[in-house]
DNA sequence: ATACACCTTGGACCATGGTCTAAGGTCAAG
DNA sequence: CTTGACCTTAGACCATGGTCCAAGGTGTAT
């Protein structure tokens, strides 16, 4: 699919897209004409990368998995590891989160003892 | 305490602080010597900003929430409203990190299925 | 009084993630 | 054969969040 097809479906900028794959999270073929040509999984990764840049990951940090997904430079030793940490890296996040609420709930019963 | 017993304890550089109290997330006093005194609670505000940053809110974001702790120029209904909508989005993210989850688990059956 | 750690300001600089523009090629429909 | 939607590139521009530096004031200890 070409780039605009790939845009409407993520709802993410051509350009944007353009500069994922200049940072190798996404990879496309070249149509006759020069085109770019995304496979229709590139879509996956996509909304993927959206998801954890929501969650405070990096482009770079999501390259890692994406790439890992991918697994064509690596073995996959090194493809599970990388896995493995993102996935302790999420369950931390989810910790985090946690406890942001904790806190939250603790310094808004402190603030405003009344409505609690 | 000045900026640097604060840097110390938070372990949050001073030229950032320093930023943090011009984007209006954190306040100080100034001594008589023009050196800025940081009330002792204003360390539990910079955990706060760190560890909401760490998970994807914006000092934007985070600002929106230490100023409603603060509930200076706010009515305490904003207040309320403003601390629910950060929880609402605290849960959220905590649902989309489960989501995260799911779709890196079901990538990794799909990419190495021998290894699962 | 000199050293040293600390504080002040303003402005330059940086990386990240993204948007916008200019100048141009492709291609299908009328 | 022109119009219009689509694509290409390179480079400028932007906001965010932060760091670094220069030039100078403060305060304590020797």
């Amino acid at each position: 699919m070409r780039i605009g097809e790939l845009s409407r479906r993520t709802r993410v900028s051509t350009d944007t897209l353009r500069l994922y794959e200049k940072r190798g999270l996404i990879r496309s073929e070249r149509m006759a004409n020069g085109y770019r040509d995304f496979d229709s999984e590139t879509a996956r990764f996509v909304d993927l990368i959206r998801l954890g840049q929501r969650l405070g990951f990096t482009l770079g940090g999501m390259k890692e998995i994406v790439v890992a997904m991918g697994g064509q430079q690596l073995s996959t030793g090194e493809t599970t590891k990388i896995l493995q940490e993102k996935f302790d890296e999420v369950d931390e996040k989810i910790g985090e989160l946690v406890e942001l609420k904790k806190v939250l709930s603790e310094l808004m019963a402190q603030a405003c003892p009344l409505q609690n």
